[in-house]
RNA sequence: GGUGCGGUAGCCAAGUGGUUAGGCAAUGGUUUGCAAAACCAUCAUACACGGGUUCGAAUCCCGUCCGCACCUCCA
């Protein structure tokens, strides 16, 4: 079955096709480091480890690189601009930190959250500070194919986009068109007003490197491994990276000229994928990202995220209101990612109530009971499992469709729960949901088990009594021990039809967050 | 102003010409000492509004209203 993936470029799905047999490189427009990451950012990074879990699925072997952006996001034009200053030197000096630090700081946070929302890890997460070399040669190589210029003693370096005229070919933007939209003051130095900073200076700039010195080289590899340092033209100044360049220089670096795709938030479309086009085609001829995906932003309570409204929401600020990384996973997820989504508190507890579901019939399926199954069993059981195959895969076919993908789990939910299926039956649909939890990562394993019915009858002299049980409780902490002596305790005071120390100790377990279900085969409990 | 995307039952959300998407919530029932989980049933002949095309429209066309995005830093 082939993935359909909807291309921005083409305007329309087409038919993926990997450069390598059963190899996918992909390429992630990542954070800027200069604040805590916003549900909004992390919707584009689910897409992202969707579109990886996805190929995982599919038995491609990923090669996914995305980088941290860590220099060089500023407006326009920053000297005529109080408000343009590079978002890491503002937050460095509102906190009064080092802008390295700064960037660390929250690079930190950003891997700290992804992995806490199972986004798996990418091959590699470049910095652009550390790239500064690689951008420098791709600007010479810009600027030996005329496709760059150097405005008289400024020392920075600008793309002509005269020079391309595939320039606004991904976006479907007319460069005359951009001219008359421009608000901003237009700076001198450029020869037209879309043209973009590669290169800039600013003595005010905290983070700066002067091209011609050793220091900024030194540990410099080129693509063929060669220490050699290219010719570099003497004008370009002491400075900084501008706002595209280290996308195209570090994914050419990662993953060759020519890599199949390439991944963002709808908003880097343009200019920011706009002006990568150009750089790198223009530096190497290649045809750089052969498919672009890009994610919809979201919405919260059906307005755009606002600051002031305080629906700019962070991983810890759904945390501290009781919802777990993996309930923001799930609802971030089961929307199509090409759809504008809106993100809603209730969504969260909607969200927790579905994942309930999916995990309730995972853990049974896990303690399901060993006996072999009914052969008609069995065969109905294969029948709703090689469904479930087919469909989930065919809807992740369909351009990641999240959503039909996740109907035809449920429906398979539905029959597991009324078919109770046990031996061999169960491993094989077990199997199955398992291997479609592998692209969308919600379950869990371990937090669940039974303690039978049997053990309980066979211990119940010596059970502990209520008290005991509470005691317990109280301390805190449960071992798998614990947790057995208060079943025990609980089965006796059951079986003395002592019901309110019996749901005493239920209540107790409650507030550890720990819940115990009563069934024919024994106590099945469920940890936080 | 230009360009593009969207508005689907109480909520979220698939579906792009003809057969119940799915989830959550709510209500009633089965089960249970009571719960929980699960199952059954109802809410649901829903598709922003007004026209049009068609044997047939949520789906195509025209218009209107609303939301979002890019054009300007943003995932």
């Amino acid at each position: 079955m082939a993935f359909l993936l909807y291309d921005t470029r083409l305007k329309q799905q087409i038919e993926f096709t990997p450069t390598k047999p059963s190899r996918v490189s992909i390429y992630n427009c990542g954070p800027t480091v200069y604040s805590t990451a916003h549900i909004g950012n992390f919707r584009s990074f689910l897409f992202a480890d969707l579109l990886r879990r996805y190929f995982e699925y599919r038995g491609y072997q990923v090669t996914q690189v995305m980088n941290i952006t860590d220099v060089g996001h500023l407006t326009e034009d920053n000297r005529a601009d109080a408000g343009g200053e590079d978002k890491l030197q503002k937050t460095a000096r509102e906190l009064g930190w080092d802008p390295f630090k700064v960037a660390r700081h929250f690079e930190d946070g950003f891997h700290a959250d992804r992995r806490a929302l199972g986004v798996k890890d990418a091959e590699r997460y470049p910095r652009a500070t550390d790239h500064i070399p690689e951008m420098l040669v791709q600007i010479q190589q810009l600027l030996d194919r005329g496709h760059a210029y150097i405005p008289e003693n400024s020392g920075e370096v600008y793309y002509d986009i005269s020079s391309f005229p595939a320039y606004g070919a991904l976006s479907g933007k007319v460069v005359e068109d951009l001219e008359a939209g421009a608000r901003v003051e237009v700076n001198q130095l450029k020869r037209h007003p879309a043209d973009f900073a590669l290169w800039k200076t600013d003595a005010g700039h905290l983070m700066q490197w002067d091209p011609h010195s050793d220091g900024t080289w030194s540990g410099y590899l080129s693509s063929s491994g060669a220490k050699e340092r290219p010719a570099l033209d003497p004008r370009i100044g002491k400075g900084f990276p501008g706002w595209h360049i280290e996308c195209s220089a570090m994914s050419s670096r990662y993953l060759g000229e020519v890599f199949d795709i390439h991944t963002g938030g709808e908003d880097n479309i343009f200019p920011h994928h706009e002006c990568e086009v150009a750089q790198a085609v223009g530096a190497t001829g290649a045809e750089y990202a052969r498919h672009w995906m890009h994610a919809r932003h979201l919405l919260v309570n059906g307005r755009k995220m606002s600051k002031s409204e305080g629906t700019l929401y962070t991983l810890a600020d759904l945390t501290e209101r009781g919802y777990s990384p993996r309930e923001v996973r799930y609802l971030l997820l089961a929307n199509h990612y090409r759809q504008p989504m809106n993100f809603t508190l209730e969504g969260l507890d909607a969200a927790r109530a579905s994942i309930a579901r999916l995990q309730n019939c995972h853990d049974l399926l896990v303690e399901g009971e060993p006996a072999p199954a009914a052969p008609e069993l069995i065969e109905e059981m294969e029948r709703v499992t090689a469904a479930l195959e087919e469909g989930f895969g065919a809807a992740l076919d369909d351009d990641l469709n999240a959503s039909a993908a996740l109907a035809h789990v449920f429906d398979f939910v539905g029959h597991v729960n009324r078919l109770k299926p046990t031996g061999r039956a169960a491993t094989r649909a077990l199997a199955a949901l398992t291997a479609c939890d592998a692209v969308l990562g919600v379950l869990r394993a371990g937090q669940s088990g039974v303690i039978a019915k049997e053990e309980l009858e066979a211990q119940v002299g010596s059970a502990p009594a209520p008290a005991v049980a509470l005691e317990l409780l109280a301390a805190g902490a449960l071992s798998v021990e614990d947790l057995k002596r208060v079943a025990l305790a609980r089965h006796a005071a059951r079986k003395a039809r002592d019901f309110a120390a019996a749901d005493a100790i239920r209540d107790g377990l409650k507030a550890l967050g720990v819940q115990f279900e009563d069934t024919p085969s024994g106590v099945r409990y469920k940890l936080p």
